[in-house]
RNA sequence: GCUCCGGUCGUCUAGCGGUUAGGAUGCCGCCCUUUCACGGCGGAGGUCGCGGGUUCGAAUCCCGUCCGGAGUACCA
């Protein structure tokens, strides 16, 4: 039987890291096994439903490249693929009937109110909170259907079975076991006629054929409650497998305090889909062995369920920058240029650093939405400049957004003098006469390659008595860049060129006086 | 309270009875070098939560315990 695995979000709100992990999870088990991978869309309850969080899912999903071979905005066989849809169809309401019918679903009447005074006798009793029977469990025929003629609100149950244990595999953890009486009979069916997640869910993965459920963990303590569903209906359950949890730095939930939790705000800091699926995929799976740096087809190879951990992992923004910087360096120019371009067009990326309101550690929000306005004009108007300045940032950057301030000063024509890089120097004697000779010797030239640059600086050096290179390469590279760091000099002066070259030496002479 | 899950360098992890407990990141140092990076090399960092037991031998198996987490909804 071929792999078949879904992405089930509830559309209340953001697509977060955490979920984008259970997707690429299920997107590499898929692929590793030429399966399909759906999207369903679970919206059973009202009262949260996010009209903008079905787009947020597919938007994100499209950028990070995750593809569904069946869902509600590509269909597919098994359509519709909302869970609000398939009610309309009668779907739920049939299967629930079949389980009313044979004895292993109840009608119970209880109201809000008599729900909450049970759970406050069994909290002070010191009992374990929950639906383990109430009223309904056990009425007679003639009390059930006297309620229902009464016209009284009433959900369906699932009638967990006593004394026997309930008995699932997990196949991050292995045997799990429970009780029978432990676990409280769900809710199938609510009030208001919508199936609940432990319903509808079960449902339609058997409808659907799905063959493998990745979810997070924090559905161990329901899993009962699903297996006894899937041995009432005689269906043969997927595979369960329990994904742990990812929390921030602090070891609690992922928060904004540490990095972003939004897909999307990776996006627009400039972080690329590829590395970014291989960083989160290394959060709870392991190729058992010591790769760590794979492509898309190299992980989904490698994926395999015996490599998913069981203990939650963190969230190490230090590691993903690392590996963002991997990726970027790896690319051609083409490709950076190509994505580049893309990142500074996506509208969103805009947005985000005009109203992010805690920017990640050391990041400039308007340093850097400047440089990258001024990237975006460069590419118009002096393309082929731009090209030749990109590898020599591409080095020392992690990610798009830091490409932005790292090329501001090729395309700035005033730079800005850093104050202390200016005091350290241009203070020697020298300087003026050096920046003077530069200025002269660049003059009336054409193009410089960075070897004349080299040839043209040490000469310089050596004629005035110069040893050590630096007390004569830093004003230079002060006067170039308005900084104390940068690509290498000789390189740097050769893309710009020497017109560039000579206006910075003049006017780095005005600024010293 | 009840039920369940987890616990290897700061972090992500390898490990499935015998290893000097391996790798990666981060950190430190050296090399490269005109700077910062990149890259290369090296180093520090783990009594495998703790205590018992089984065993010739335990991070690995068993029991207990502690700590952390999840669920405990007509939410998913």
């Amino acid at each position: 039987m071929s792999v078949r695995v879904r992405f089930a979000p509830s559309p209340t709100g953001l697509l977060h890291v955490g979920a984008l992990r259970t997707v690429v999870f299920n997107d590499l088990f898929a692929r590793g096994h030429q399966g399909d991978l759906l999207l369903r869309i679970e919206d059973t309850d009202r009262t949260r439903y996010n009209a903008d969080s079905e787009k947020e899912f597919i938007d994100s999903l499209k950028w990070v490249g995750i593809e569904f071979d069946e869902g509600p905005h590509v269909g597919g066989a098994h359509a519709p693929y909302r869970q609000s849809e398939r009610k309309e169809a009668g779907i739920y309401q049939k299967y629930a009937d079949q389980l009313l019918a044979e004895g292993k679903a109840y009608r119970a009447f209880e109201t809000a109110e008599e729900l909450d005074q049970m759970r406050e006798f069994q909290r002070i009793n010191k009992m374990a909170t929950g639906y383990f029977g109430g009223d309904w469990r056990d009425a007679s025929a003639e009390k059930t259907e006297a309620a229902l003629a009464e016209g009284k609100p009433f959900v369906v149950r699932l009638k967990i079975p006593h004394g026997v244990k309930i008995k699932g595999v997990d196949s991050v953890r292995g045997n799990l076991e429970w009780d029978g009486e432990t676990v409280d009979d769900p809710v199938l069916i609510k009030a208001d006629g919508m199936p609940t997640y432990h319903f509808a869910a079960m449902v339609d993965d058997h409808l659907m054929g799905i063959t493998h459920v990745f979810r997070g963990e924090e559905w161990i303590a329901s899993y009962p409650k699903h297996i006894v569903l899937f041995e009432a209906f005689g269906w043969t359950p997927p595979v369960f497998v329990h994904c742990p949890v990812i929390v921030g730095t602090d070891g609690k939930k992922l928060s904004k305090r540490h990095g972003a939790t939004r897909v999307l705000d990776y996006a627009a800091q400039g972080y690329l889909p590829q590395p970014l699926k291989n960083f989160v995929a290394l959060i709870g799976w392991s190729p058992g062995d010591e790769r760590e740096v794979m492509n898309d087809v190299d992980m989904a190879t490698a994926f395999n369920l015996k490599g998913i951990q069981p203990s939650p992992g963190r969230f190490d923004m230090e590691k993903l920058d690392w590996m963002n910087g991997l990726a970027i360096r790896a690319m051609s120019i083409d490709e950076l240029e190509a994505a580049l371009k893309q990142f500074i067009a996506d509208p969103w990326t805009t947005e985000y650093w005009t109203t992010v309101e805690e920017p990640p550690a050391g990041k400039n929000p308007k340093a850097i939405l400047k440089g990258l306005k001024l990237l975006e004009s460069a590419f118009e108007t002096q393309p082929e400049f731009v090209r030749q300045v990109l590898p020599l940032e591409q080095q020392r950057v992690n990610t798009l957004a830091d490409f932005g301030t790292a090329c501001e000063f090729f395309l700035l024509d005033e730079v800005e003098f850093d104050s202390a890089a200016v005091a350290k120097a241009f203070a020697g004697d020298h300087v003026k006469k050096l920046l003077g000779d530069m200025a002269y010797q660049v003059s009336g030239q054409n193009a410089m390659t960075p070897a004349e640059c080299e040839a043209m600086v040490k000469d310089w050096a050596s004629a005035n008595g110069f040893e050590k290179i630096g007390p004569v390469i830093m004003p230079i590279r002060v006067a170039m860049t308005g900084q104390l760091s940068g690509p290498g000099l000789f390189d740097l002066m050769s893309v710009l060129g020497p017109q560039r070259v000579k206006a910075r030496f003049e006017r780095a002479l005005e600024q010293i006086g």
